[in-house]
DNA sequence: CGAACCCGTCCAACAGTCTTGGACGCATGC
DNA sequence: GCATGCGTCCAAGACTGTTGGACGGGTTCG
């Protein structure tokens, strides 16, 4: 199916590195961009060129940065996607309706994405992190997606991601992410108690289209006002409707 | 400068090419591929599988689409626009003033990228075209943009991009675009009545810092809203106004 | 003022990567 | 069961990417 055994081209992989050298330093000359990965500067001239010539990187003054192309491709992945198309009113409302911060995620590569954000009232404030590639085993609604897919596949991702500690609460091991997993697909939603960050609850739902995840949705606040009552039931169902409501309007569509 | 003249390296424009045609085509296969773009179909799994390698691609159930790494990267480098960073609250109040399209701009390659976009209460629907790369020559905030370029770059966009048609009042001459291009020197704003779209009005406003356009910021709306005291006095003052306090903003940080 | 040094750009020759046709396995549909 | 479509894989050759070094322009230092 997703053989990926061949090496890849060498071209490809090292465009790659480079670009995702000017993301991370915010923009680089070509004498840095050689020292950094360890090519010849000629090499990295050549690239450097190419990659302004199909628009992936600007030179401004002799500084090379990431071009706009990407955010012209991205946003255009994005609004292809079905969950994103019908799922934004969803999460809106959901942000409205207890203030917090609520999200949509996809599932890419054995990771999760996050499409869109809202933040509700009183949300914390947060970096957008919008097409960020984040762990699953750490996340309400990356937990929620886990619980939603084949065990095959399950395997296969803790194989080639680990289950990395984030707090002291994150689950490390396979047979209590198994345990939590089925507890996820009885109850229908998944939570996240302070196992990415200390203090930050987040409760996800899956969202299924003939019977295949395509994300979840989430909400997530400080311990503080997520508790008792609101955190037992009050949210989890606000969450659970809403991901039950982008699921059908994503199935008939 | 930025020459340009040396051949690109043929892989990465053939990659180029095959994301372009994913994200046109919302999603292909190997053969789909090898078709559009006359490859060998080895070739296009070469390419296909690489490209699903380094998160440029993903593979589901054997149509490949493109891959949310785009939207990582693409939102990166936005967020690291300072106009961008300092300019939406700006552009927010713009939509909220005047009930119309707010919208955030920026030259890259001669052409210019819709950064941010805001609808007013009354804002027509439009797709967000975040990313996109449009024409200058037809728009308010590409007028604005061009009006604060030096002279030689101007010469040079337009031998190179031209000066397309887009309805009957699009400036398609040389001279005639100059002198456009004092007028909104003077002015301080630019504006585009139907020169993109019949009956869409727009005004923008250039936005510099040290004395080189980092971008611009407009409001457009339906020549029936648009128009009298409002389309002479309110909304240029508005927008000058909005240009003016992230100009200023831009320049010490 | 000149020398030394940094940068980005360009070039031509070589090494090796990309390209390619074809074989293979697997579905699907006749 | 056969034909046709798909995606995948492979090994050999051809061409392209890679490379060290040269060049010119800018800046800094003595």
């Amino acid at each position: 199916m997703s053989g990926a055994k061949t090496k890849p081209l060498k071209s490809l992989r090292s465009a790659f590195e480079i670009v995702d050298y000017l993301k991370r330093s915010g923009g680089a000359g070509v004498t840095d961009v050689a020292n950094e990965l360890s090519l010849p500067k000629s090499t990295a001239h050549v690239y450097l060129s190419s990659l302004e010539e199909i628009g992936f990187a600007v030179n401004d003054e002799g500084t090379y940065r990431v071009g706009m192309r990407f955010l012209d491709i991205g946003e255009n992945a994005r609004s292809q996607k079905q969950i994103y198309q019908v799922g934004c009113e969803e999460v809106d409302r959901l942000a409205a309706e207890t203030g917090e911060l609520a999200s949509m995620m996809i599932p890419e590569h054995g990771r999760g994405v996050y499409l869109y954000r809202k933040r509700g009232e009183q949300a914390m404030p947060v970096k957008s992190h919008i097409g960020k590639h984040v762990d699953l085993h750490c996340r309400a609604s990356g937990k929620a997606i886990l619980s939603a897919l084949p065990r095959e596949e399950i395997e296969q991702i803790i194989d080639e991601k680990g289950l990395v500690a984030r707090t002291e609460r994150t689950i490390t091991e396979r047979d209590e992410l198994w345990a939590e997993l089925e507890r996820i697909g009885k109850q229908g939603y998944a939570v996240n108690d302070g196992e990415l960050r200390e203090g930050l609850r987040c409760i996800g739902a899956p969202v299924t289209r003939n019977g295949r995840v395509v994300g979840a949705i989430s909400v997530s606040g400080p311990v503080g006002r997520i508790q008792g009552e609101r955190f037992e039931e009050e949210i989890p169902k606000l969450v659970k409707n809403a991901a039950n409501i982008v699921e059908i309007t994503v199935s008939y569509s």
